[in-house]
DNA sequence: TATACTAATCGTGTTTTAACGATTAATAGT
DNA sequence: ACTATTAATCGTTAAAACACGATTAGTATA
């Protein structure tokens, strides 16, 4: 059964409170660094090494077919929207998944549109 | 208490099946299809309208500030993920929230970060 | 202090995204 | 058949994302 009802444009479900577009314009944000098919390897493979205790950026360019500089990149945009977080452990870093903030990206997103 | 274990780049954590990547370059498309402040606002508002059956373009050309041509355009987008569908009811279309695609996109997640 | 190793940064070129105005296509109603 | 209305498409410009090699910075160890 199809609706097709049409609502006019001074509906208020046309309006939005300033907090409702904060939340939205952060959703589309953390989306936006989920939004290329090697963060999301990269978040897959940090996930599986989650109880492991870490991960290394030279391993990771070996398994990924990118260069050392364009992994880097990755890493920083996934660190910049706290999905992942990085601890030095000299001469290598060690990246972990941040699970709280990968769960926080589902609430949003159910809060959003659910 | 922090674990600082390394793990070698031959550990089967780097590996995976084709139809990991499959679903993960699946997923990161969905997510460049939310990665936008607008097609968020879009979203939320055809969710609200759910109920009451659907939306037009010209109608949301005057709440989000954009051209007609870039709403469409966003519009196309979202359609394309199967994020929404539309309906013509001429001289208009009805714009419709597909749950069950945003649903699926939320298992999609799950299935590779949980 | 010098060396070796790792990861971040820089500079560059290429591709993709975003936004707009203008035009076109489609259709209902006159 | 003509007009009015709506949304898609086109063409253009500007901005951002992506990828790479080369360089730099930082740190532990020799």
């Amino acid at each position: 059964m199809q609706m097709t009802h049409c609502v006019a444009a001074n509906n208020p479900v046309f309006s939005s409170t300033k907090q409702e577009l904060v939340e939205e314009k952060n959703f589309a944000t953390l989306s936006k660094a989920l939004s290329h098919p090697a963060r999301i390897r990269i978040l897959s493979i940090l996930l599986k090494l989650d109880k492991l205790g870490g991960c290394l950026n030279s391993d990771l360019v070996s398994k990924l077919g990118l260069a050392q500089s364009t992994v880097s990149e990755h890493l920083r945009i996934l660190k910049q929207a706290q999905f992942i977080s990085a601890e030095p452990i000299p001469p290598k870093m060690c990246y972990r998944i941040n699970k709280k903030n990968i769960n926080a990206y589902l609430s949003l997103f159910s809060s959003i549109l659910n």
